[in-house]
DNA sequence: TTTAATTCCGTGCACGTTCACGGAAATTTT
DNA sequence: AAAATTTCCGTGAACGTGCACGGAATTAAA
């Protein structure tokens, strides 16, 4: 070994008096070695501080995991496309010459896709998965499957409760609602607010926004505890709809300046907004959509709070190569993300 | 080449009929071989889709690449003490296999100091270099070597005029002086605003907060065109002074619950704010350190905007290493990093 | 003790690039 | 036309690891 190169296998043979191949099977604890030669190789190992070469590893082992991303599959300017481009923003130029990336989609509204798409993900033979769980029944099935295959998972989005999983990304969703809540008012005492939300059957399906509403109402109670909350409901496909039951709540309650979504669906209410501007209203929405980043630089939107879907999918892809191709366990196992406040401001850096 | 495997230098033989060493001539173009070839090569790899295997690549050219880092030094707790850490907080666990990093350290007050760490920095013979510059002229010496020797550079923080610089990662000063007014006073009138700023003396230094105070001034005189605007001027490194001219301050101008500073030191006010608590009163201020966010979650400050020096320094690693190491430039070559708004709110998930 | 089974280990090629070296081919000079 | 350049190109040995194969050493069975 060179003066200041680093350590490679070969050292470690002239060290111990034993092989590449041996040393080999240590590294890559997979028996076939006497306990005499493993300690000899490990006690070497740590003496020379020997650390594998990544490179080589991998021009030997001839690239090309797969890691499976099981997800829901939207329109374009919806919230879980915008996740999706977080598959191919992987910040790591050399990873993605190891690793491919693939979307098994399903409808997030219909258990039966997800199956369809699970099944469809096994065959893949994939070396990781990234799961964004909207049914617990059916999540459940997949990971037990993944343990026993010992294929590591990561959460994104929400979890379930699972003891395998190799790591979580997501939003601290009760958090979220408290800011949300400040942002909102400003800190300041409000008398009226509208909560505008979506209607839908919830049957089997789990909706991380209760908790964000949770601490949106908490935050409330706290801080503005004169103030009444207001509640309507619409339909995203109802475009008209919508429109009529803004007017008919303003009609009957003039004097609301304060509207908030808990979805991504901000945007939706934008006709409506532009068609009737106010000074001094603020609405406060979330997620960094195109849609709702245009309404907020026009200022049809005051505050945007976003948890950045796409780059839990980067981090999430991120941490399974390191798993997979490196063989490291990410440093936390549950990672909530920053929440980006955005303005008219700051909107135009992101 | 088989089915779906990627396509090698091989591959690009066969097509050709050409050697190994012909194409690889072309691809680094280093000269040696004739147009005809040169030609035929370049549209076989238009052809096949030829990428280079990165890991092969690393693997025979034998790694370590080093990457000088001369950015002032300081104390812990201090902005570029942040900036320091993101050194270490590469992204790409594969690229840092291939690339060392050294940190040469100058001070930030004294133009001779700057000299000594260049000269230092010269004799590591570095493949690349990431500068933050203080001093325009020492910076414009440095920058004229380095582009003599070939050896890409990038600025973080600020830049000078220069024509060749690989990228520059920053923040938008000017914009984040507009965006600091609008959290300051949350888009409604306010009477008096409390500038505090720093004496230093200015010679030949660089001082990037004055296009932030431009920004500030411009929202100011656009929303708020009837507030006053004080200024007063504190030592850093004298706290009993600073407390005293806080106190002189607000005994003569009692009715001010709007303070604000345009660099990194907002939690030298701490003390006072603490002492003198106050409800109502906005507290804004910039970038976050250790200090400043624990004012923030105590409350003493209500807002502070970011500009991640350590992922500036990060970044800027990760394109040097990109273009040492793969040979890519940069999508863009300046790059306005985001600014991030922390509350007490959000700034635990920080 | 011989043979069979098992456990353990070394050898050698493959992965795709890089680069120094030497030599063939083309061009210029005598 | 031969010699001297110059231009261009092919060869082959690294780089460090992974893994299949076969064989040696050890233990168990006969």
């Amino acid at each position: 070994m060179a003066q200041n190169e680093k350590p490679t296998i070969m050292d470690i043979t002239r060290l111990t008096g034993l092989s590449k191949g041996t040393v080999d099977r240590v590294l890559h604890n997979r028996g076939e070695v006497s306990k005499k030669s493993y300690e000899a190789v490990m006690k070497a190992i740590q003496e020379l501080g020997y650390e594998p070469n990544v490179f080589a590893s991998m021009l030997a082992k001839g690239g090309s995991h797969l890691i499976a991303v099981l997800m829901p599959e939207d329109a374009p300017g919806s919230f879980w496309h915008l996740a999706a481009t977080g598959m191919n923003k992987s910040k790591d130029p050399l990873l993605t010459g190891g690793v491919k990336v693939e979307h098994f989609g399903y409808n997030p509204t219909d258990a039966e896709s997800l199956r369809a798409a699970a099944e469809k993900m096994r065959d893949s033979n994939p070396s990781g998965v990234v799961i964004a769980p909207m049914f617990r029944t059916g999540t459940e099935m997949i990971t037990s499957v993944l343990r026993e295959l010992k294929i590591p998972y990561v959460f994104i989005d929400s979890k379930i409760d699972d003891s395998g999983y190799l790591a979580y990304f997501g939003m601290p969703m009760y958090r979220s609602g408290y800011l949300c809540a400040d942002q909102l008012t400003g800190g300041r005492p409000v008398n009226n607010v509208l909560v505008v939300r979506i209607q839908r059957d919830l049957q089997g399906k789990s909706d991380p926004t209760v908790n964000r509403r949770a601490g949106f109402m908490d935050y409330m109670h706290e801080h503005c505890p004169d103030c009444v909350i207001h509640n309507i409901m619409i339909d995203p496909s109802d475009p008209v709809g919508i429109e009529k039951a803004m007017d008919e709540y303003f009609e009957a309650n003039p004097d609301t300046h304060h509207i908030v979504m808990f979805n991504s669906r901000i945007h939706l209410l934008v006709p409506w907004l532009d068609k009737h501007p106010q000074r001094g209203r603020r609405v406060v929405g979330f997620d960094n959509l195109e849609a709702n980043m245009q309404a907020l630089s026009r200022g049809a939107v005051s505050v945007l709070i976003c948890q950045h879907p796409d780059e839990q999918v980067a981090m999430a892809i991120q941490a399974l190569s390191e798993r997979i191709v490196l063989g490291k366990h990410p440093a936390r196992r549950d990672n909530f993300m920053h929440m980006d406040i955005l303005t008219r401001y700051n909107v135009d850096f992101y």
